[in-house]
DNA sequence: CGGAAGATTTCT
DNA sequence: GAAATCTTCCGA
């Protein structure tokens, strides 16, 4: 069943915890794919140096933050690659959760097209990769998930959760020890960087 | 208007 | 470990 608007409205926190074991959905012309949300992070605006929206930054680019819950914010990072983020809380609140790795459950023959890969394990094992195996792009930006191009469904809610530092913000100070990352446990699909982390 | 930095991936 | 590579942001 597709998640209504209320499901991103609340904590953003809570939220991230509860898109473990989420499908994600996108429709396309080529066809439709599905993945397993495996792993997320939670980037709060007001309070988080990690996040683009910190100190309650606003531009072209951070806008969709402040809307309500239950938009698609991506952006292009390194000049190559996309990151899908989910938008969650109320209006006026940029908040956001970043998905960074799925399982692959439908339409793996078109991931594997788009990726020019056949291993499986490397679809979508990153925020970078995830979107090229989905065909997200910045086209998508801003775009409703409560309609029906893209958007999450229920999936599995028997998963077991675990809570971790988050990845990319070893230097950003105090925000580097929240732990506002959440994984599916054991899941072979989510990112291997946190094995990379620098001493 | 110009310079600097960045929520990454891939290969050596 | 380093390179690839370009958008966004901020200061002048």
């Amino acid at each position: 069943m597709k998640l209504k608007r209320e499901f991103y409205l609340g904590d953003t926190l809570e939220i991230s915890k509860k898109l473990i074991g989420k499908m994600l959905v996108h429709k396309t012309p080529e066809g439709i794919t599905k993945g397993m949300i495996v792993e997320a992070e939670s980037y709060i605006g007001p309070f988080d140096k990690a996040a683009h929206s910190y100190n309650n930054r606003k531009s072209e680019r951070t806008k969709v933050q402040y809307k309500e819950g239950g938009y698609a914010y991506i952006y292009l990072i390194y000049g190559m690659y996309c990151c899908f983020n989910i938008v969650t809380s109320t209006k006026g609140n940029p908040e956001c959760v970043l998905i960074r790795a799925l399982e692959p459950i439908e339409g793996i023959e078109l991931m594997k097209k788009r990726r020019k890969t056949d291993d499986v394990k490397k679809l979508t094992s990153g925020p970078g990769k995830l979107c090229d195996a989905m065909g997200i792009n910045r086209g998508l930006y801003g775009c409703d998930l409560c309609g029906d191009e893209l958007y999450l469904e229920d999936y599995r809610d028997d998963l077991e959760i675990e809570t971790s530092k988050r990845i990319n913000v070893q230097y950003s100070e105090e925000a580097n020890d929240y732990p506002w990352r959440f994984t599916a446990k054991d899941n072979k699909f989510i990112s291997v960087k946190i094995k990379k982390i620098k001493q």
